[in-house]
DNA sequence: CCGGTGAGTTGGATTTTCAAACCCTCTTGT
DNA sequence: ACAAGAGGGTTTGAAAATCCAACTCACCGG
């Protein structure tokens, strides 16, 4: 019995792209850079840790290396179907940093199709309703663990 | 001339919240897990860094102490208005996770108001429709930046 | 041949993380 | 009263990650 973390899938996740560097690696990629050299510059990513978070990236199937060269051998670094599935998350930060951060002058605008600035929205793919904090409830399905914490293994399972 | 990364909004968010750890203890806020053991024990971050996130987010008005005892004094950590903006981050680094590493098994489902189990969206508030890769487009404004990189000061401005 | 570019690798200094122990202030049990 | 325990940290030193500059290797252009 020895204190592990409570399963999560957002653990899970940053276990992944939360290293330093590794979701502003990904931010590039979306905007269209895919060379090592660029990505340093643009990301400030030592270029040891960048060989080191791409290297991550591709083994996690969230890039894969696409050859445009040979001899020597050079690749791009693209997205996969799985990482592009990540922009939302970066999508939402960018959101978030715009609006707390930087509300006078946002680095970079996301237009949407219809011709409008994007302001994300979070909704229910069922209903259609916003999913916010007042809309939403968790249901913690791991064995031995509530919605606080752990369940205790005798003695009084109750919370303090 | 000395090689500043590119201004980012995402970059930004990240050097508030993108420390091991911090995420994880939003998420255990947002759970409803407001105290230092708890927060530590589930989380699994060793208490002196959990010390320190927890100073930085108060900082930076995602968290705030509210007291729950004196003597001795005793606070709870719980979100600001800017802290649950944080929300959607966390529910689509959630749902990422949820798809490409726990499809068999999710830990914690989150349920929407609607009854249904929640498959979050990610949308343009002003046309309602989906804001994916296909339908979004970049514009740069910091100056000195393009799409792909940093204008080049003269001497050919183009890219590779 | 010389300089330059792209993509790394290497070595050593600096920061962070980590784990365990310690401290202080109450509260509870006997 | 006294010992034990809970809650919330701080301290200490070892282990790991990061940073930065320099170096390599393969090619290209002149």
């Amino acid at each position: 019995m020895k204190a592990s973390p409570r399963p999560c899938s957002i653990a899970d996740t940053l276990a992944l792209v939360g290293e330093k560097y590794a979701l502003l690696v990904l931010r590039e990629v979306s905007l269209g850079v895919y060379r090592f050299d660029r990505i340093a510059r643009n990301t400030g990513a030592p270029r040891d840790i960048l060989t080191a978070r791409l290297k991550r990236l591709v083994e996690a199937g969230i890039l894969e290396k696409v050859p445009y060269n040979e001899r020597p051998p050079r690749y791009e670094y693209r997205a996969t179907e799985a990482g592009a599935e990540l922009q939302p998350v970066l999508v939402t930060l960018m959101a978030w940093g715009d609006r707390h951060l930087n509300a006078d002058a946002r680095p970079v605008v996301l237009e949407h199709d219809c011709g409008e600035v994007l302001s994300p929205r979070l909704v229910c793919a069922h209903c259609g309703g916003e999913a916010d904090r007042g809309s939403l409830s968790h249901h913690v399905r791991s064995p031995g663990w509530t919605t606080t914490g752990p369940v205790e293994t005798a003695a009084g399972g109750g919370e303090a």
